[in-house]
DNA sequence: ACAGAAATACCACTTAAGTAGTAGAGAAAT
DNA sequence: ATTTCTCTACTACTTAAGTGGTATTTCTGT
């Protein structure tokens, strides 16, 4: 509690700019090193900034707040991306936290709010709506992948697949489960056909789905 | 909020079996339909009870937690799991959640915290705490893919990388660069031996990195 | 007891992937 | 200016992966 906060805003609209400015300001625990009026001159300069917190606005002309996130967070891993969004998107949202935000908030909130979500983001949380915690949550879980995984694939078809995820050699499969080469080979055949592919990169990216 | 939440509860200790069933049926929007000591029991005739909320101990005898988890989820997706732990173990939450888990909570919790959760896992949710929230956003970024990414290899390997991850053939990848596909190979080989594989999958497991 | 599904094994073949070099053109850094 | 890096392209070869069959056993449900 000792160390303040330093914030960056971006943000287009001035009025919400120099509004968040003010709330986040007052607090005493924090201090808004600079702001911002859009990506491109963010991106040019920030890095001369330091600072803990930037509070990103989403939909600005020109570069987005996404694409932002996405060039800026590399540069500087410990600083932490706190998106500022309208509309709660889960497109939009899932593909910043993607390009490295941390945490999100939405703009019709009140200051307390605001002021928590960046409390929370600087001391290690990732602020979010219970709903997107979910659908962030659900991306984890092979929910879609049991479908395919539990009414397409007998157990035995379950296990190679799992192995060739794993980037196994067929001889190595048959080692390890203590079965035939051919008989692996034979395996794999019926999989690729039941998931209509013909790789084993493409059978891992169908059942294994791809985040994003 | 007309209809009660129906709640199952997995716990090996009788007396926090039984304190948690006290809590959550004196929730007026709550009822505990069945209680099991252990997951074996459990996933034998759970199936049988209509229900919206799981709440599943971590550290059992026998079957723990999230073995649980994986194998009932898939039968009945609509029912969400929530995970009851004494220690925040992340190794073992992020375990649980690949599994099929929504959310968890700590044991070491007041009542409320309990009956909270539950709501909120019934309602959309996933509860968890900020530092676990984190651990799950942070999974997503591609921050420790960056490192080899940005280090390891030139811009050209990495959109090959990428074209390669999902299951093009040499020749896709050729003509989709503009390339002859004995370059591509030789990208491919240049590429293998940065990252020290030999194979498209295990560069892909290695730089994408898996998830669990 | 029997049908059907699943796992096992084998064969013959084609195609793709991976290994290991050399080498030239162009850009970037020294 | 010269070195170094990257991308490009080529040859030659080896190994792994994928295709498409047949056939036997074993287990499960009827």
């Amino acid at each position: 509690m000792a160390k303040r906060i330093r914030i960056i805003i971006v943000e287009d609209d001035k009025e919400i700019r120099e509004l968040a400015e003010g709330i986040l300001s007052s607090e005493k625990d924090m201090e808004v090193v600079k702001t911002f009026p859009n990506g491109e001159i963010f991106l040019k300069s920030w890095v001369n900034y330091e600072c803990d917190v930037v509070l990103m606005d989403i939909n600005m002309p020109g570069k987005n707040g996404i694409e932002c996130v996405g060039e800026a967070k590399p540069k500087k891993p410990q600083v932490q991306f706190l998106i500022s969004t309208v509309f709660e998107n889960p497109q939009y949202i899932f593909q910043a936290l993607c390009n490295g935000a941390t945490g999100y908030m939405l703009k019709n909130n009140t200051a307390d709010k605001l002021v928590a979500a960046v409390r929370e983001i600087a001391s290690g949380g990732s602020p979010m709506s219970a709903n997107i915690a979910r659908l962030v949550v659900d991306s984890f879980s092979r929910k879609q992948t049991a479908e395919i995984h539990n009414e397409l694939l007998t157990s035995r078809e379950k296990e190679i697949l799992d192995l060739l995820a794993q980037g196994l050699m067929y001889k190595e499969i048959a080692s390890k489960k203590e079965i035939g080469v051919e008989t692996v080979r034979k395996h794999v055949y019926n999989i690729y056909e039941k998931l209509q592919v013909n790789s084993r990169t493409e059978a891992i990216n169908k059942v294994y789905g791809k985040q994003l």
